[in-house]
DNA sequence: TTGTCTCCCGATGGGAGACAA
DNA sequence: TTGTCTCCCATCGGGAGACAA
């Protein structure tokens, strides 16, 4: 049960093995995308904690202030879980604060060292359950595999030698035989399927560099990974609490022996990012200290360290209710790329309990086909491109000119490339890295910007790319109820933040400070501060209430290590008996003798 | 591979399973003793320290100056490793100051609540190696099983249902057959192996309750365990130094996928408790703050925990080099107790690197069969029973009767109840918790004692039990050379601490001080204190240069997961695989092909 | 083209007495 | 009395074509 040891490459440390960027690329699947090197990218603390393991028992305050990280990529680590065998990437980021003035070129995209070809296949049933084989696609096999001899042989075999992602090489036997004649992989599938704990739904990844050396990955299938913006909401309101512990980390305990330590990952695409380390990273961030974030490539989840230019144009976007956009989503096998379409149903600040003013999931979309992309109820404006807006016929030209072209809110800043939210009193201010409380906002400069600033703290909202800019104005309680550009009836009272879905303890945090937003103030690009209100961009027709769909409040539904890994115990070590001894004594007829049943049998 | 569920009596805890007493001493073997709770021990740092997995790279200076402490066993867990089913017990000790006077009555024995009875049998080749059974002796199956009926049936059987040291219950088939007739256990029993991944070498222990339930325990054959006093003084002598990372922490690098998280104990007796957990014990200690200690029992390990009665009584004996001693030496299957006789040839304070003026393993013995007991060629007096010293006949009677009656050199001190150096300008002092150096220890109270006071510390050395001490003398840089009660020339020079087996670093650490012990007081037992010195006890023929058999400095040669543990693979996860696929492709032949050899073979 | 079934063979686990130490 | 051997049977892993989706 071991592989070949003398082919073996690298180590594997225990941290996880480092891969080449190519091959991690093929094994996560073409639709994740990491940001170059010393490219900038926004950083959304509130994407990050969705992929933790578990709730954070304690949030500094501070980042729930700063839901918009402007970050330059200063390293990466490609790397492979050593336990699950997925691939996920580590990722240094250098906050850009307002006034660290580097400007490296944004795309430095490293030049794809070397061309891998790569096939991925869902494994059936019969591919990971039984002792067989691997049917193995015709395309897979003539594209990756070296070529059979079919001319001299009946049934023409090889033995392929393929390294994993730890650097271990396994071997696996091809041949190319039944009736009618297709490809399979037949001894060492098993036990590579054994090793790696494959069920069927996981996928595998074979791939062959340029020089023909080829490589397997894995893909897990996930199951119940439904932690979505309603368990954010959720999980914000714990601030400072002590959430009650999540199912993800409860110890299975009376479990048997040490089987519980066998096998140890989750199959729901979390346990993988403890809370702790989200906290602190994103802590950090908030700090505008360099902080290391671990990212998982996971169909279905939302990136969390997005490319600024991405970002940078979904925002040029005046995303109003009724807009029409649509979602790539790739296939888990990535063979295929689907796009969905849907409506946005709301487009403002999501209630997301302590977040303030946060773009994250700002959109709330209405999929034509409802019953996929359940996750995606509400997605960030980077995650979808638009399709069609529901404005008036003179702007229904492409979303891409849209984004240049058109005509947005905003407040001209006098400072540019400036990230969200930049500088508002909050860690290069005098305060420093104090632990700061909800009031230390009060004491932003004055007069920051040309606009009203009515009560308490103001934020600048200023878009370096391109050069749009928002204003962003808080309520009585220096809560800070920032709004982007999103189209917003002149009425004060329908802001989606009180759509129905509302915890009511959230609901009142909201609305309790200053009854919502107050004003918006809209701006022409590039033109003087003007002071005063517009409807602008699409029409203000969005329900905004459209949100009955959430389940309320619920706890989320998955637990880790749940039962039914039947298919992993075959290699498990003490105290995973299946059930055991229990058939025993054929001649023995069980009588129960006290606590020690005696069975007495008949000899032979 | 699980053990029935339903009768699972304990969940498995992460750190261990908590055990009865009874049931513990069982598995245990009868030879370790664990001390009753509220009893007085001594603790050795040193004899902790060797049970350590490895060297700890720092110790606090602090903690050289404490080599016994005086402690009281404030409560006890009997726990059981869950990896190893080996079973261990957690004491915490709170060091007894001289000034804390508590005074428990010494000995509150808990009343053994159940008599239980064991057997214990090392594993034959058969029983642990191939697929088949177990060999019950007789007289286990006799006293231990539920009786067959070998009236009525030919080849009489029963399931017995065992409960391991982790509450899981484990079904054996037992039957009596073959010719001639004999107790086996069959079904059940090669599960069991493999679970706890016993092999040949290894113990199990069946016992039984006065209620008839059973259990069963594990010891584990230990390999090349042999941590002793050389080891700690070449440990000694990385004070504050970086030591080099010792074998057992090394990683297995190199090995393959997750393999390496398999199986994780260690046969070698180590690897248990970390040096870290070991130093912070010491330091604690030292610094009379409560502490815990693990203790593993083991076959060959010295007790670091000892009972203060047992460590006073070896106090009150004179030894001298030319003594008769026997120590007692149970097999690994507990079944017999030999005693085996040698000669102390030395009796003085072992050089012990940084250690100064410690008991711990002070006797250097030549024993009568050199081959076993290597691991006690130095052992502490407590260790041992006096045969017969090679004194004058009138001091020839029993050892027991000895204890009192002997004269002994010694200084009365005004305090009693006094642990060994009990407050000699040590963490009570107004120096208080900080890091001490050695030269705070010139500034211990002058005049504390009767006796000259030559240069710089005093240490007092009292034995509350019976009432004699002993004046410890120090160098002029403060390392204290204190002596105990230990026979010695009067000739300066012929201390047995500048045996040649001293590394030439503490070979000058020791002798530059000031030219090793000044002098030796000798007291009479409950007499007033007198000056001077006394040849006493035992005749000083003693050639105390013996040590030369000793390995001079080198390293431990142990290493834990070491290869070999093949027994072990057989239930590995993934990258384990035995050497797998090779002999695959029956007929394909072999034929290399660039990077990825393509073995093309005749089909059919 | 490929997923699943059944067949079938060889390896292995493991229970039995034989036999010897 | 008990350790080890060999025998032998049941089970299982897993490689093959059949067949159907």
């Amino acid at each position: 049960m071991r592989p070949s040891k003398s082919r073996q490459v690298h180590p594997a440390p225990v941290q996880g093995s480092h891969l080449a960027p190519n091959i991690w690329q093929a094994c996560a699947g073409g639709s994740f995308r990491i940001p170059p090197v010393h490219s900038r990218v926004y950083y959304f603390p509130q994407g990050h904690i969705e992929h933790a393991s578990s709730a954070p028992l304690y949030l500094n305050p501070l980042i729930f202030y700063k839901p918009v990280i402007l970050c330059r990529v200063s390293a990466i680590e490609f790397l492979a879980d050593p336990d699950s065998e997925e691939v996920f990437a580590k990722l240094s980021l250098l906050p850009l604060s307002d006034h660290s003035s580097d400007h490296f070129p944004d795309s430095l995209e490293a030049p794809d060292d070397d061309k891998i070809m790569s096939f991925a296949k869902v494994l059936t049933p019969s591919d990971a359950n039984n002792g067989g084989g691997f049917s193995v696609p015709r395309y897979c096999a003539e594209t990756i595999f070296p070529p059979l001899d079919f001319s001299k042989f009946d049934r023409p075999n090889q033995v392929l030698h393929v390294t994993d992602v730890h650097g271990n090489v396994w071997d696996f036997r091809h041949i190319y035989r039944g009736t009618p004649r297709r490809h399979l992989l037949t001894t060492g599938w098993s036990k590579y399927v054994n090793s790696k704990k494959l069920v069927a739904g996981d996928s595998v990844v074979l791939m062959k560099d340029s020089s023909e050396k080829m490589f397997i990955g894995v893909r897990r299938a996930m199951r119940s990974a439904k932690l979505t913006a309603v368990d954010c909401s959720i999980l914000s309101s714990q601030l400072g609490g002590v959430g009650n512990k999540p199912e993800g980390e409860r110890q299975q305990e009376g479990h048997v022996g040490s089987g519980g330590k066998e096998g140890g990952f989750s199959r729901n695409g979390k346990g993988k990012l403890s809370a702790k380390e989200v906290a602190d990273a994103a802590e950090l961030a908030a700090q505008e200290m360099p902080f290391e974030v671990v990212y998982y490539p996971r169909v279905g989840w939302t990136d969390f360290v997005v490319k600024a230019e991405d970002v940078e144009k979904a925002w040029n976007v005046p995303w109003t209710a009724g807009m029409r956009v649509k979602k790539a989503v790739e296939t888990e096998d990535s063979s295929r790329i689907t796009w969905f379409q849907g409506t946005v149903s709301s487009a403002s600040f999501p209630d997301n309990g302590l977040w303030r003013s946060s773009p994250w999931r700002m959109l709330q979309v209405m999929w034509d086909e409802p019953e996929v992309l359940q996750n995606a109820k509400r997605v960030s404006p980077w995650e979808v491109e638009l399709v069609s807006s529901a404005l008036p016929p003179d702007t229904a030209f492409s979303p891409a000119k849209r984004f240049r072209a058109a005509h947005y809110c905003g407040v001209a800043t006098d400072r540019e490339g400036d990230p969200f939210f930049s500088n508002a009193g909050l860690p290069n201010s005098p305060m420093g890295h104090s632990n700061p409380s909800l009031l230390n906002y009060n004491t932003v400069p004055a007069g920051m910007q040309g606009a009203r600033q009515d009560l308490s703290s103001v934020l600048s909202l200023s878009n370096s790319g391109i050069g749009n800019s928002h204003l962003y104005i808080g309520n009585t309680f220096g809560n800070m109820v920032p709004m982007m550009r999103t189209s917003m009836s002149t009425e004060p009272n329908i802001d989606s933040s009180q759509s129905n879905s509302l915890s009511p303890e959230s609901q009142s945090n909201w609305q309790g400070a200053t009854g919502l937003v107050l004003f918006g103030t809209i701006i022409r690009s590039g033109q003087p501060v003007e002071s005063g209100s517009h409807a602008l961009g699409g029409t203000a027709d969005e329900g905004s209430n459209e949100s009955g769909s959430h389940a309320p409040g619920g706890t989320a539904d998955e637990g880790s290590n749940e039962s039914g890994s039947h298919a992993l115990g075959g290699t498990a070590d003490e105290g995973s008996n299946e059930s055991g001894s229990h058939a025993l004594g054929g001649t023995a007829d069980e009588g129960s003798n006290g606590r020690n049943e005696t069975e007495e049998g008949v000899g032979q």
